[in-house]
DNA sequence: TCTATATTTCGCTAAATCACAAAATATAGT
DNA sequence: ACTATATTTTGTGATTTAGCGAAATATAGA
C-alpha cells in the first residue's frame, strides 16, 4: 500500500507539539549536545529526556552521534523529504524570545561550561 | 506570571499535530466550507468535527462564521501575534500531493455541488 | 409559540502520551 | 575478563486525547 508525505509530515508535527521536544531544538540552536547536558537543562529523567530525543530523530529533525560513552545530538542539516528548516525557522520566529527559552538558553551557557564528565557525576549523585 | 509565546504556539503545533485537523485544514484551502460539508468528507460524527474546529479556532488558525443555522469555517486570513501563514503554507507544500488529501479535494468538489441544505437531510438519515 | 434542525457541549470509553524507576546495552579503562 | 558508567529499553501509573451518542443550544419557519 503507497503512502504518501502526510504520515512523515505528521510525526514532524507530531515531535514539535511537546513543550520539552520545543526547548530541546531551540537548545540545539546553540550547536551540538551532549544527552547529559540537555538532562540537566531540562531537569528531567534521562531515560525521559532520551524518549524526546529518539521521537526528534525519528522525524527527522535530529542527529545523533555516538562518541565513546556519550551521546551528541545536533539539528539535522540533511533534512528529510520535507523541508524541515523552514517549520524550525518558524519555530525559531515565534518563541526564541519566550521567557523559558531564554532561561534554558542562560542555563546552557552555565553548563557547556562545565566538563560533560563532571556533570554526569553530579547527576550520578541524585 | 507572565507568559510568553511558548504557550500559543505549541497551541498551534498540537492543532497541526491530529491528521484529522491537517485534512480540514488542506480542505479549507480551498474556500470557506460548512460543519456539514466537513463532516461529510471526513465521515465523522459531527460532535467530533466540531471538536476539531474548536482546536483549530483556538490556535488561531480558522475562523467562524454563523449564518443563520449554518457555521461556516475558513482559513484564518488575519492569524495570531505569530505567523501562522508560515506555518500553513509549509504544511501545503509538503502534504499538498498526498493520495489522502488528493481524495478528500476530489469528494469535497462532489460535496460543494451539493445544496448544504440536501447534504444535511443525508446524513440526519444515518 | 411550537417544531424542525445544524451545531455544540457533556459524559463516557479506548487509545495514545508523558513521566519515572529498574533493567538492559554498550563502551572505556583497569 | 571485570568494573564503572552514559544511554536506551522496558514496564507501569497518571494524564491527555480522539471518538461516539445523548442531551443542550440556537435559529428558521410554520
Amino acid at each position: 500500500m503507497r503512502t504518501g508525505p502526510l504520515r512523515p509530515t505528521l510525526r514532524i508535527t507530531k515531535a514539535v507539539s511537546d513543550l520539552q521536544r520545543l526547548r530541546i531544538l531551540m537548545m540545539l540552536k546553540h550547536g551540538e549536545l551532549c544527552a547529559c547536558q540537555i538532562v540537566e537543562v531540562l531537569s528531567l529523567a534521562p531515560s525521559t529526556v532520551s524518549k524526546h530525543l529518539s521521537i526528534l530523530s525519528d522525524a527527522g529533525l535530529v542527529d545523533m552521534r555516538k562518541e565513546s560513552r556519550w551521546a551528541y545530538f545536533r539539528l539535522s542539516d540533511d533534512p528529510l523529504e520535507v523541508s524541515a528548516h523552514t517549520m524550525l525557522k518558524w519555530l525559531e520566529d515565534a518563541i526564541k524570545d519566550d521567557p523559558v527559552i531564554r532561561q534554558d538558553s542562560k542555563k546552557l551557557q552555565a553548563i557547556t561550561a562545565i566538563d560533560p564528565e563532571i556533570l554526569c557525576r553530579n547527576q550520578r549523585k541524585r
